[in-house]
DNA sequence: ATTATCTATAGATCTATAGATAATGC
DNA sequence: ATTATCTATAGATCTATAGATAATGC
């Protein structure tokens, strides 16, 4: 029929329910977790019947999965994109724990939503895993080769490489994580010292791994 | 009536059903969450009548905030009471880490469940805060004395107090909240090459501190 | 002819309570 | 007399689908 809506549909030709439910889906369950969220009202953030989500995606777990998905892939890149230039060494931390930090501030809600729904779900886990432990442990055996060269040439202290993974992971993660309570105990309102803040720890990140392996 | 199972709860005298529903929503919301977790089965778990659990705390709702509230505690004491302790500088710093480090690893599951539950609602956002917060500010304030005391001594360099804190906990609480994605990593099943990782994973993270604020 | 959309509602699940009955403390 | 417990079920909510209708691509 051409309601008003459908005429503006029409015009933009972004008519693609499908995608729309899928976009909405994403933004509800990220939101509020796979129980507490609703067919009914991802169908109604996306401007759709709700009858169409289930013609689309069958089942409110079917659509969860394929969500799922999509932010078990994002996640994993977050994860360990950073670390997989070339660079020398010093540089290739420095970088890498920066544009890791960038990363995370660009999805930060992210980390979150997975942790938990993985902790919840071993299914979800295993899909998870999946997705990022063959690569994860590439990268790992690359760092461990990269960590022993600039040991022998006596640059840096020997650190195992997971281990320095899992600390910038740590420290660049926690504080977004923690987000919602920081920025209240620190009084920050302000977009401007929120970013401030924000940058201010990036730096202190950097600082802290170049102070735990350089000799 | 006398069923065996009553005279089993009267020789015991544990029978204080509603603690045991209590007991019960703990373990359900802490395992699912408050979207997921369904009464029937937490009085189920509690192994008690339905209708009781609704006569003790009338709703779902209440009850959540009955196990948030006292989760909420717990949380704040594993936040920041591990560095009230009266101590040498260095000393509070190390066994701060330690402590803490250990209190949250038997307390692994509340980390996520107590960022998770904020994230989704500004209400127990607030309730939580209103826990901590002033707790906070005070350890806070009195860290900053003691730092500014060994920067003149000339043992250690600046740092911000809250930076110190927020690093700390990064350090230590991430290891848990990642640990089932971790574990499956590193290969790790054996519960002595769990707690020896941990114990690794500790020792590090007290090298780390030290050697940022270390001159 | 196939795919997309809507209306209407079934069916499942979950929370909550009414009302009867039993246990307890004084 | 008050508190605790149980049975039975109302009432709300949510997921899912049947079946009718409209739109689309060939």
């Amino acid at each position: 029929m051409l309601t008003f809506g459908n005429i503006i549909k029409m015009i933009i030709k972004e008519t693609d329910n499908e995608k729309l439910i899928l976009e909405a889906a994403e933004a509800e369950f990220i939101e509020k977790g796979y129980g507490k969220s609703r067919t009914t009202e991802i169908a109604k953030r996306a401007g759709v019947n709700h009858a169409l989500l289930h013609y689309y995606f069958r089942t409110k777990e079917n659509l969860f999965e394929v969500v799922f998905q999509k932010k078990a892939k994002l996640m994993s890149e977050v994860l360990i994109f950073s670390f997989e230039q070339e660079l020398p060494f010093f540089e290739k931390i420095k970088r890498g724990i920066s544009d890791h930090f960038d990363l995370i501030a660009a999805n930060s809600k992210l980390p979150n939503f997975i942790f938990n729904e993985i902790s919840q779900d071993d299914n979800l886990k295993r899909i998870f895993l999946g997705i990022l432990k063959e690569k994860a442990i590439m990268i790992i055996a690359k760092l461990k080769e990269e960590i022993n060269r600039e040991v022998a040439k006596g640059t840096i202290r020997y650190i195992e490489p997971y281990d320095l993974l899992m600390t910038i992971v740590s420290l660049n993660m926690f504080p977004f994580i923690s987000k919602p309570i920081i920025l209240d105990i620190l009084n920050l309102q302000a977009e401007k010292d929120i970013s401030q803040f924000l940058e201010r720890i990036k730096q202190l990140n950097i600082e802290i791994i170049l102070n735990q392996i350089r000799i």
